[in-house]
DNA sequence: GACTGGCACTCTGAGACCGGGAGTGCCAAA
DNA sequence: TTTGGCACTCCCGGTCTCAGAGTGCCAGTC
């Protein structure tokens, strides 16, 4: 395809995101300097709507970018326009004053929300990719106890059980010690091998409390594992009001599923740092109408993402720029609290 | 004023309510067996309108209740319809099967927003009104601890914090056993007392450990004390987008403010188990166009409240009875628990 | 005095109609 | 390959009309 029709479409995304109108072959030309008139123009809009990448909504309006018109001006036109000085270092200022995970993960969720002027959602670090800081039990009663359990990325999980049996204080200790020493420093990933062995490992009269235990931290490790997402900014919605029409409700529903979510973030092209899903590209039904960009975050490797949801006419270089800056700086985070 | 006039206007609010459309005397006659003439329920209507109980959109068009009218209809005219047994047995189930506080309230706030169709709001138990079951000290590292504070209600708050001096495992022990002492048992609104006193009861090396501390427990208790909220049923507002119309979006901001929520909440009618606030009862700004009925709840005392918002054309006598049972289940959980 | 039927009046909302304008596709010429 | 010109299409906003719903009021009845 001709370089300049690269540069009409490009035209056309760009107007059509920031007037939220169709864009006619007339402003094209005049608007975007590309040297030739309103007619060429025309006939490579003719051709860019023979190949799928625009549609008119009616004879006689302008053009709007397609699902794959977008595509390709994420793929090869749109570049990434950074964020400004004062942007990052209020960024940087904003997150640097989180206090603990639940605080990081809160602010990111709304900064990035701020940000983009679209909804925000980010996931707590993965326990499946976590390792294991420590593990604390807590006596309530003699029968119950809280189990603590903190991660390397600063995720702290905690449950509380009812016991077989009574526990002395010297019990709870020796318990506590044993899970550590199993548990201490390995991956969550593995555990559950490591969890059923628990039992079998403490003295007879424990062992009945000790496999309630293991059922517990299974459970937690396992069923409950990656459950946990923030979301924000849903009010941001509304502005698009006339794009969504109808179809508001279930989006706010599905942002209220958090199983919904994790397919959301999860399908995240393997390797790639930054995805972009848009329209049809969404597996999920109630997001074929959105554009989903989300970035996977993490010291060194990837624990968890993070991401924002919009109309597909959302502004996707500064959306990516944003989501790629605060990932980063949400990894740097967790590096440094390691 | 007349019975029958009474009647009238709970004939209009009910079926404003049920068709979301103005109501017109013919119509009042003649579903609501009043015994009466069209024209009779217009001189009525007249007289209602006059005293400010409805108003009319315009010339020709039916009546409307306004604040005022609601406000009659909830105080002397509706009848609080109680749950079905199913839905009873629905909540009872539901929410026995909750694991530990955090699951309550989740629970809890997914269940209030099925049962009313609107947006539900369910405030944590305040740590104000609760007490202090136990206080942990786990050692992460020899200068970081992490404090872990458990109250009477089930609610658990951890925070981390560096120490200015490193901590040998005996030292963790004493200090935790001095907290423990100080406060177990106490009121937290008791507390900040208690702990500016710590620093000074702990030996000379320890101090500077136990007065960062205190410090930390003393904003937990203070300054986070009551903020957390959880919302569900956003997507519930959709519902009445016409009645809404532009407003939307700033409720759905407020909605994901905690502090105005807690204000929401907050401001109950001292003695009242119920409050429905109407319209311009609410104080605050982006709820004029609401109905807010919240409830508090709480093992005896209450620890919190929670309540649903929704236009002012709600079902009030389902709503009431459904906040009303949802508070209770949750007080008597509650009250197990403890 | 309270209620009722009748009637004239008002106002909205939906549909029909119309003209301007924006944008297109195509064609012939450069 | 590009361009100016031109006929054509269709939406959008405005005006107009009309039926219908609902009212207020009045005079008559119980």
């Amino acid at each position: 395809m001709d370089d300049r029709k690269l540069e009409v479409l490009r035209a056309i995304v760009e107007d059509y995101v920031a007037t939220q109108e169709p864009v006619g072959s007339k402003a094209v030309a005049q608007r975007h300097a590309l040297g030739v008139s309103a007619a060429t123009v025309r006939n490579d809009m003719a051709y860019l709507e023979e190949a799928g990448y625009i549609h008119q909504p009616h004879t006689s309006a302008g053009r709007i970018p397609t699902d794959k018109g977008y595509r390709l001006f994420v793929d090869r036109l749109g570049k990434i326009k950074p964020l400004s000085t004062a942007e990052r270092r209020a960024v940087h200022r904003f997150l640097a004053e989180a206090l603990d995970l639940d605080d990081v993960v809160t602010r990111t969720v709304r900064l990035l929300s701020q940000l983009t002027h679209q909804v925000a959602v980010v996931q707590y670090p993965s326990l499946n990719r976590s390792t294991v800081r420590h593990l604390e039990l807590v006596a309530l009663t003699p029968t119950r106890v809280m189990l603590v359990m903190i991660t390397d990325t600063g995720r702290v999980e905690q449950r509380q059980l009812e016991l077989p049996a009574e526990l002395a204080e010297d019990d709870v200790l020796e318990l506590r010690r044993l899970i550590n020493e199993q548990l201490q420093g390995k991956p969550l990933a593995d555990a559950p091998r490591t969890i059923v062995e628990l039992a079998e490992l403490a003295r007879p009269e424990l062992r009945s409390s000790a496999s309630a235990l293991a059922r517990v931290l299974l459970e937690t490790v396992v069923s409950r594992a990656d459950e946990r997402v923030a979301v924000a900014g849903a009010a941001n919605l509304t502005r698009h009001t006339a794009y969504f029409a109808g179809s508001l409700r279930p989006i706010l529903e599905a942002l209220e599923e958090e199983v919904v979510l994790m397919q959301l973030l999860g399908h995240t092209d393997s390797g790639a740092m930054l995805t972009v899903r848009i329209g049809d590209e969404n597996e999920i039904d109630d997001f074929r109408e959105t554009a989903v960009v989300t970035a996977g975050y993490g010291p060194g490797a990837v624990v968890g993402h993070m991401g924002v949801v919009g109309p597909t006419r959302m502004d996707y270089p500064g959306t990516i720029a944003a989501v790629r800056a605060v990932a980063r700086y949400v990894s740097e985070i967790l590096e440094q609290n390691r």
